[in-house]
DNA sequence: TTCAGCCTGTCG
DNA sequence: CGACAGGCTGAA
């Protein structure tokens, strides 16, 4: 589900509740938090703490507490969603907890359970966390973007799935980002020339951009921080329209594996 | 660098 | 019923 954009659109809507403290944390799903090496009991910790802020990396999305950082990974299928009043209604499926401020709550339920929860109680391991995550999509100067792809021999695609790298893109943005800027999917990242990485650096920063404008890509799941949909789906030109005739040449857009997802694009515009 | 595995839901 | 889905990991 969420990649980047979809992630950015969900903090932004969420910066309301920043200053608030927390007044209670309900668990539903307590065996997603031991998958996650949480117990409830280190959970409990946040009730009566104050939220400082919040904050992004890559796909990462972390709650600064006054005494702990709790972090979210959304997986595929992850939701945060806030509301007035209290407690969810029943209506919310795989719900696995609530985070209750003092007019809001914020519920985070997860039907595939792929998301995970982090939870830092000393600035020193949060800041190790974040280290091992590649430069965000976002933040990533021109130079360091090119620095980091000329020793990669691997197809960019991969290069841009591979969070160590660059962090935040996923398989929409990954496709979407190749075919507007003409480059096929499959070519080795360090073969790119400056002038190619020049425009697919642009190219990034231009649909990113423009995806949070339009909060986000909702193929199935995504809703953002007050449970509504993307728009950026409409936008999108080669994204699972494998079979389709091309946007811009008419051609065949086609479907391979690269790094064990598939991948549409189109062999004529993409070189 | 593949690939199964983690889960649940939907579509054909 | 199998195939597949916005992700990531660890093992072969």
């Amino acid at each position: 589900m969420p990649e980047l954009p979809e992630v950015e659109t969900i903090k932004s809507d969420l910066s309301i509740l920043i200053g608030s403290p927390l007044k209670a944390i309900i668990i539903y799903d307590k065996a997603y938090l031991e998958r996650n090496g949480i117990t409830p009991k280190e959970l409990k910790k946040l009730e009566g703490q104050k939220l400082l802020q919040l904050s992004r990396k890559g796909k990462y999305l972390f709650f600064h507490f006054s005494r702990h950082i709790l972090g979210f990974h959304l997986g595929l299928t992850g939701s945060l969603i806030l509301r007035a009043g209290g407690n969810p209604p029943d209506k919310f499926k795989h719900k696995v907890l609530s985070l209750n401020f003092l007019d809001m709550s914020l519920l985070f339920s997860d039907m595939r359970k792929f998301g995970r929860l982090f939870l830092f109680d000393e600035e020193k391991s949060f800041q190790n966390f974040l280290f091992d995550i590649g430069p965000d999509a976002l933040e990533i100067e021109l130079p360091q973007f090119k620095e980091a792809l000329r020793s990669i021999r691997k197809p960019i695609k991969s290069a841009f799935l591979d969070q160590k790298v660059i962090s935040g893109i996923g398989n929409i943005y990954a496709d979407e980002i190749l075919f507007r800027a003409g480059i096929n999917p499959l070519r080795s990242a360090g073969s790119l020339s400056e002038e190619e990485l020049q425009k697919l650096y642009q190219t990034m920063k231009e649909v990113l951009r423009l995806a949070i404008q339009l909060r986000g890509s909702t193929i199935k799941d995504y809703v953002d921080g007050l449970g509504r949909a993307g728009m950026f789906q409409t936008e999108h030109l080669v994204y699972q329209k494998y079979g389709k005739p091309c946007p811009r040449c008419g051609e065949p857009i086609e479907k391979i594996k690269v790094a064990g997802r598939t991948t549409s694009y189109c062999p004529q515009c993409q070189r």
